[in-house]
DNA sequence: CGAAGATACGGACCGCCGGTCCGTTTTGCA
DNA sequence: TGCAAAACGGACCGGCGGTCCGTATCTTCG
C-alpha cells in the first residue's frame, strides 16, 4: 500500500533527464566542470525536477550510473559465458574484469564523475559490494581472497584508466592486454 | 639569481597553517568538512595568507602531503633494508606497501582529502610517478611489469583502506596481514 | 465530463565556500 | 632611522548545491 506509482510526466523527464546528463559527462570537458544548472538547463526542465527526482547531485549521477551499467550487470547475473554463470572460475574473473574495464573506457567520465564525488568513492555505491562478492567467490578459499578481490577491483578504478589512457597514452588494446596479463599472475 | 629568501614571518606562518590543518584534518570529521576558512582561523591568519602561501586548496593539501610524507620517501631512497636500496626486489616490494599502507593508515585523512580533491586523484602527485617507476622497476622484466606496479599501488589507496577499516571493520594487524599475503601471489 | 485533490514543475532565492583585492603592517637593508 | 619590498588579513565576489512555494499538470471520482 506504500506503492504509488509515478506521474507519466516524471518519468518522462527522468529520461530527458538521464540523456542530457550523459551528453554532458560525455563532452569530453572535465567530468565536475558540469553544473546541476547546466544539466537542468540541457534537458528543458527546472533545478527543482533534479533535485526533486533524484535527491542531491550524488544521487543523479549514481541513478545514471546504474541504468548505464545495468546491461552489464545482467550479463554477468543470468548470461551466456565468458560472462554469466557456468563459467570456469580463473576464466570468469579475467572476463569480469576486462568487461569492467571496457566500461570503463567507454563511460570514462560518468564513472570519474561517480568516483569522484566527495565521499563515496566507488565503495558505497550499491553494486561494488556485489562485484567483490562474487568475485571473491570465485577465487576460491586461496589466501586473502578479501582483499585480492577488492585489489582486482582497484585495477580498474576509473581515475587510474583515465590516467592510464589520458596521461600516459595507453591504447584500449594495450590496456587490455596489460590487465590481462596482470589477472593471469594473480590467478 | 631567481631565488630570494622568504621572509621570516613568511616561513613561521608556514608551519603554523601546516599544524593547524594537520590538526583539523586528524580531527576524525570528515575529510572535506575543513574549509580553508577554519584552517586560517585555527592556524590564526587571514585567509589571504592561505592562498599566497599555496596556491589554491589542493596546493595546500599536497604540500602537507609531501612534508608528512618526507621521512618515508627518503627512508626509501637511502635507508637501510628493509625499505632503503639494497634489498631483493621481492622483499623490498613487500616493504614497500607495507609502509605505504601504514602511512595511509596513520594519516588517513589526509590522505583521503588529497586523493578525492577533485581533478588530482593520487596520478598527478608528484611523488606517484616516483614510487610506479621504483616498484616497475623491482618488478623486472615480467609480463605486465608496468601495470601491475599501478595495480600494487591501486591496493593501498586512502579511501579503499578507509573502506576496509571504517566500513568493514578490519584491524590494523588483519589488514597487513592480508596486503601482504596478496603481494606475495603476486610476486 | 467536470471539478477537486494530489503530484510535479520551475526558477527566484539562500548560505556557503573557494578565491581575489587592496589598504595596512612587518621586515630587512643601508 | 627611513624606505622599499614583501607579507598580511579580512571584506568582498561569483558561482554552485540545495530549498521553497506559487503555479501548472495530471488523475481520480462523482
Amino acid at each position: 500500500m506504500t506503492e504509488r506509482k509515478p506521474r507519466k510526466d516524471a518519468t518522462r523527464n527522468r529520461d530527458v533527464v538521464f540523456a542530457a546528463a550523459d551528453a554532458l559527462f560525455a563532452n569530453d570537458s572535465g567530468a565536475e566542470e558540469v553544473t546541476m544548472a547546466d544539466i537542468a538547463a540541457a534537458a528543458g526542465v527546472g533545478k527543482g525536477t533534479l533535485f526533486r527526482a533524484f535527491g542531491d547531485r550524488t544521487g543523479l549521477i549514481r541513478a545514471l550510473y546504474a541504468a548505464r551499467l545495468e546491461p552489464l550487470n545482467s550479463a554477468v547475473e543470468t548470461g551466456d559465458p565468458p560472462l554469466g554463470p557456468g563459467t570456469p572460475p580463473r576464466e570468469r574473473i579475467s572476463a569480469l574484469l576486462d568487461a569492467m574495464l571496457c566500461f570503463k573506457l567507454d563511460n570514462r567520465h560518468l564513472a570519474l564523475a561517480l568516483e569522484q564525488g566527495s565521499a563515496n568513492s566507488p565503495y558505497g555505491t550499491a553494486n561494488y559490494e556485489d562485484w567483490h562478492l562474487l568475485i571473491r567467490e570465485l577465487l576460491g578459499d586461496r589466501p586473502a581472497a578479501d582483499f585480492t578481490a577488492h585489489a582486482l577491483l582497484a585495477a580498474v578504478r576509473a581515475d587510474l584508466v583515465e590516467y592510464l589512457t589520458d596521461v600516459r597514452g595507453l591504447s584500449r588494446a594495450e590496456l587490455r592486454e596489460q590487465l590481462s596479463a596482470f589477472a593471469d599472475s594473480v590467478l
